[in-house]
DNA sequence: CTGAAAGCGCTTACAG
DNA sequence: CTGAAAGCGCTTACAG
């Protein structure tokens, strides 16, 4: 137990130099034999990688980044690690740095703006090349010395990388009609430590309301809230079933608390009220019933924010969401037996 | 959405040598004021510490690291992120690496002992003076050129950091028993990808066998399984639930999925099954009913594993675990009603 | 095609 | 109490 595993081999590394002699050449010409193709002779150069490989040397990191300004690394900050949605994204972000030789320094604003921007210095000082940033709710992102990419929303001043969160709220909003709701009720989650509105909730919001607005007969209650599960047991508790045949969240923590805190008052999902989120978060498949809700596609978001840091892209895009039909939402059986049940 | 926020102020960074001309000193000076107190006169340095405040300048990592062959960057791999338990396990290590000024970069084995290895190069390479590992279950860490400090258990050939998981065993089978449980089902989630089983997995196993054991009337079955939410779902189509009263799983997924099983065949629980875990992972707030769980002191582990690997102390420990009795469990009310049921 | 030299930004041992 | 010098490990512009 107390024995440390590989304590034992802290050997001096292996530089550049102590290759360059053993095979009898200069520094210089290892460097470029490394890196730097075609500069030598094709023989000569695939000896001297031999030889370094056999050597176990290894690129010093710290002599690199000094000569060449540079370090391949990249800072990414999520809102709270604690969230469901962003250890996945990490890995998304993580997955689309290594493809280009990027290493990644994790910063967790701890849902603080203040956290934010001191995780950015903090980064920044470590010598991050770029910056990635998900931004906590209701934050803005200060100046930074060094390229950032935002994934945010649509909405947000300056972004650069996001959703097509407003598209989600409307596919949502179609789905429910589709399946024969005609009273909704919205969960905003638009309340902030910050007192900012999120621009995602937002932006989701808008589009549910922009085709519940549009569809005649139907009718919706939007109401403001904050994001948490805890949040969404709370309101399930308040929630006057008998107005509502179906619930729209803006987040799945938000979504999957109130499943839980209706299926505590006795109340059938789907059958007595549908309910849905956003954004596929693990936890929607560990609740019964499992959740609907609309995914977002993390690995084409991230790739794209890793583009832009890198300089291989200068422009944002927003990115299509997808619905995702699970067993939370169904024909209301109670209210409006009549009205165009889908199954 | 196109325009890239703070793209604009990429100065070239201050230097010491900047701040030392405008200083009128020379670079040297400069560092010893910032870092050596009471080499300079306190006036002295003050002025100095201030006008670099003011420049807004901030230490050069790769010339520092170049100089002083030290990175103060701590490297964590942990087994897979998508798994609950490793988000906060990782944030309790950073937190424990920020007290002492080291950064983390995190490694994800992405659940594979390749991945694993992999990762530990990639780490070294990038500069990690130390790395911190919580093994993929069943593998080998392999050797490493930098200190290392092994999360996992005490069985754990070369271990450093371990939470108390036999103990965490005794507890829970203690508890079970005390409840009045004289039939349990242990799902011993021993199955490794690698066919190697999980040392942590098999303490937990050994402890509760070994309350187990020494209690008059106790009967129990100790079956091997993957650890998975999936798998415990699976189990639990599976499982005869006459002939036990309660389910002790090594792994909170794996009781949650349990849970989650047996709940969609009509079996309630606590009343006919009580089921618990380990590990006190998020998802046990959110099923229904919500999961008593062995508790692991994640920030404990995490600063001593820090110690370890920053030189602090050279001594692993074993870690006290935690009781946290949450809904999932009770007294049996179906086979042995009379047996001294608690409450 | 190959090598010697300069220099990236620091810190520390040494000299004054 | 303060400064000049050396050197950490690389890469690249330059000279041969």
């Amino acid at each position: 137990l107390l024995q440390l595993v590989a304590f034992k081999s802290f050997h001096h590394p292996v530089t550049l130099a102590d290759v360059a002699r053993r095979a009898g050449v200069s520094p210089a010409t290892v460097s470029n034999a490394l890196s730097r193709r075609g500069r030598l002779s094709e023989p000569v150069a695939e000896r001297i990688r031999a030889l370094a490989r056999e050597m176990g040397y290894v690129t010093g990191h710290a002599g690199r980044s000094l000569r060449t300004g540079t370090t391949r690394t990249l800072g990414l900050i999520v809102p709270d690690f604690a969230m469901p949605l962003f250890p996945p994204f990490a890995q998304a972000i993580k997955r689309a740095a290594e493809r280009r030789g990027y290493a990644v320094l994790m910063g967790d604003a701890l849902a603080s703006a203040d956290g934010q921007t001191r995780e950015m210095e903090n980064l920044v000082a470590r010598g991050a090349d770029a910056l990635v940033i998900i931004p906590v709710r209701g934050s803005t992102v200060v100046d930074s010395p060094v390229p950032v990419a935002i994934i945010d929303s649509e909405s947000r001043p300056g972004n650069t990388v996001s959703s097509d969160h407003r598209e989600g709220g409307r596919l949502l909003a179609r789905y429910l009609i589709g399946l024969g709701h005609r009273s909704i009720l919205i969960l905003a989650g638009t309340d902030t430590p910050t007192g900012e509105s999120s621009t995602v909730a937002l932006d989701r919001t808008r589009g549910m309301r922009e085709v519940f607005d549009a569809a005649p007969g139907v009718t919706y209650d939007a109401i403001p809230s904050p994001v948490s599960f805890e949040a969404g047991k709370d309101l399930a508790r308040r929630i006057d079933p008998s107005r509502y045949t179906a619930i729209a969240a803006t987040y799945d923590a938000l979504a999957i608390g109130t499943v839980v805190g209706l299926v505590e008052r006795g109340i059938r999902i789907p059958d007595e009220m549908s309910i849905a989120g956003f954004d596929d978060v693990v936890w929607g498949q560990i609740v019964s019933p499992r959740l609907t809700t609309i995914r977002q596609d993390l690995a084409a978001i991230s790739e794209r924010a890793v583009a832009i840091v890198t300089g291989e892209r200068d422009d944002g895009c927003l990115v299509p969401v997808e619905l995702v039909v699970r067993q939370s939402t169904g024909a209301p059986r109670r209210r409006d037996p009549a009205s165009g049940a889908s199954r």
